[in-house]
DNA sequence: TGCGTCGGCTAACGATGTTAGCTAATCTCC
DNA sequence: GGAGATTAGCTAACATCGTTAGCCGACGCA
């Protein structure tokens, strides 16, 4: 019986929606309790009433991110001639729309206990038969998508470099062989 | 003339070395103004007089991370029969043996006009060289390296996984073709 | 001797997450 | 329909955080 999202009051919901509009619009220190308050009218202590605290809402966005990248995962694959790129085009797509919402899902341990069931594999699963069925060939994909989007968005690259010839490069290697 | 750490007094040079160990036994709640003058037997606002503040201390700590990488990568490659794999071990151990400087060196925009000049560029040419001299391949395996670490520190990876396997499996990948 | 800089200090401000305790409204049930 | 319980808001307050202002003693140096 983990918290999920489904298991959110409808009012808890709007807390979240919120936050997730505070998040990726103003960034994690726009995410304060106070002005998660005043965007529902009401005061910050009133938050407590339907969310334990502040990492329960934290956990909340990211599994409703885990989610939504689950689903473009599945719907980006569904039938597709070459499913890795297809992956990794949605990856860094997710990423780039919402890259406030990315570090606070990914750059932190997983709060595995607290999170639904079964998500985490939605999305593995998928990537396992995109890349020809080794997983040790998908975590090495997984951390190169990661690792990409990571390093863009911390603007790691150096400027001027093309980080789709990068990608490009990594797919390359990775693709699974014929 | 960006503040390099060679530009720093000898009482701030200690007061970074309080915050390095801070920050590696206690994680980055632990490193806080009062606690590193404490550290030093003074009070939170003294430490102002040899630090701009808490950013530039941190600006310092990432310069010394990324030295230490760059050494690290310099010594590790000379004369190594494979380069490539060298450097991944390096990078590798230096992010398990510095799992909270490894994050307060990645998971932010590089703050590159506070950084020493050069410094950048030091650990991307031996990385370059590594992988036979293409950046675009250069860049996709400093992507799996740092995705690598990252879901390694952040326990990403399923229980049981093999993340020696999938290290290979993706610097076999990129390994310069013969 | 006197002046200036250096490196401490206390007091305080504003912001953060969070708790305790109150109250008004609404729901449930006999 | 009235009584009790639950819901959902509130104010006040606390500890902690980074940071600023302003004071003061010790030391170097002319």
């Amino acid at each position: 019986m983990a918290g999920s999202a489904s298991a959110l009051t409808p009012r808890a919901r709007e807390v979240v929606g919120i936050a997730r509009v505070l998040l990726e619009r103003e960034g994690p220190s726009g995410l304060s309790m106070r002005a998660i308050a005043a965007g529902l009218g009401i005061k910050a202590p009133s938050l407590y009433k339907h969310v334990a605290d502040k990492g329960a809402l934290e956990v909340a966005l990211i599994a409703a991110g885990l989610e939504e990248i689950a689903e473009a995962f599945e719907s980006a694959t569904a039938g597709a001639a070459d499913p890795l790129s297809a992956i990794a085009r949605e990856y860094r797509r997710f990423a780039l729309a919402h890259p406030h919402l990315y570090r606070l899902m990914m750059d932190r341990p997983l709060p595995r206990e607290q999170l639904p069931a079964g998500l985490e594999d939605r999305a593995g699963s998928v990537l396992v038969a995109a890349v020809g069925g080794d997983p040790d060939r998908a975590r090495a994909a997984f951390a190169l998508a990661h690792g990409m989007v990571s390093l863009e968005l911390n603007d790691r690259f150096p400027p001027g470099a093309d980080i789709g010839a990068a990608w490009e490069a990594g797919l390359a290697a990775l693709r699974p062989p014929v």
